[in-house]
DNA sequence: AACGCCGCCAACCGCCTGCAA
DNA sequence: CTTGCAGGCGGTTGGCGGCGT
């Protein structure tokens, strides 16, 4: 037996949201709030809709902190570059974008994204034969560097962080004696200089990513990663860590 | 001007999850 | 523990507008 639908589709208006809809559901919700019930809000608010679509028009488009216009090229990294690790999470990623909300960037993803990176994939493998790691979040500004506390994680995971992050906020690299200690083998220019691990690879301006003892990776999105994981701040504590004696 | 194609995006659909009874 | 409900989510659809022929 199937689950019963959540209204009756013959009694509620279905299609596009007039003004004046949208005028009601607008003052309804700023001068009741939506009482944590979207099934009632419709009836209470004198709308002859489905709460989901109340919720939904409410959430996509009624939301005063709702950030309208294009995607910026740093939006467009961020999404891109949790799309490889985490997926279609639409709302994970969506909330590290303020304002713009899991439809949006699923429709961005879909009708442009998609297709540049798709193109830049390809482009990428006509010139380049180095690798590269998806199990890498990269980062299109410190802004989204991760907020963990670094020591309780130094415990748990071990990190390799691209020291590059830290060029836009003129940090110092990791001194070479510390690089010294733990690693052996040949480094491109950009892992020696900011202390790169040499089992990572630079993808693009600035990515971090921790792998635990069974070898996953964590990051902004993965699920064995606490959803409080907060993107605010931070720099400070991962330049400070010499994250060199913690390389795999 | 008419038509077809294509991209964009708002909205819908149905499944999954959490929670209360 | 089971059941049913509501919210949340991702996939998909369909209408609309722009553009080329």
């Amino acid at each position: 037996m199937g689950r019963s639908p959540c209204c009756d589709k013959a009694k509620v208006k279905r299609g596009p949201w007039s003004p004046e809809e949208d005028t009601l559901l607008k003052n309804y919700i700023q001068n009741h709030g939506t009482g944590g019930n979207w099934i009632a809000l419709p009836h209470k608010a004198g709308l002859k809709r489905c709460g989901k679509s109340c919720r939904l028009r409410w959430l996509n488009y009624l939301r005063p902190d709702i950030k309208l216009g294009g995607f910026t090229e740093e939006e467009d990294n961020i999404i891109s570059s949790l799309y490889v690790n985490i997926g279609s999470r639409w709302s994970v990623i969506a909330s590290r974008l303020h304002g713009r909300t899991d439809n949006d960037v699923k429709n961005h993803w879909n009708t442009k994204l998609k297709k540049k990176l798709s193109l830049s994939h390809n482009t990428s493998n006509a010139t380049t034969t180095s690798a590269v790691p998806i199990n890498q979040i990269q980062f299109s500004s410190p802004t989204y560097l991760p907020n963990q506390e670094i020591g309780h994680y130094q415990t748990i995971y071990k990190p390799i962080v691209d020291h590059s992050m830290m060029v836009d906020y003129q940090q110092t690299p990791i001194s070479s004696d510390s690089k010294s200690n733990s690693v052996n083998g040949n480094m491109s220019s950009s892992q020696e200089n900011w202390g790169l691990s040499p089992n990572t690879s630079l993808i693009g301006n600035n990515y971090a990513s921790w792998s635990d003892n069974a070898g996953r990776v964590m990051d902004s999105g993965s699920d064995f990663l606490t959803e409080e994981f907060d993107f605010r701040q931070v720099l400070g504590e991962v330049a400070s860590f010499d994250y060199s004696s913690q390389w795999l």
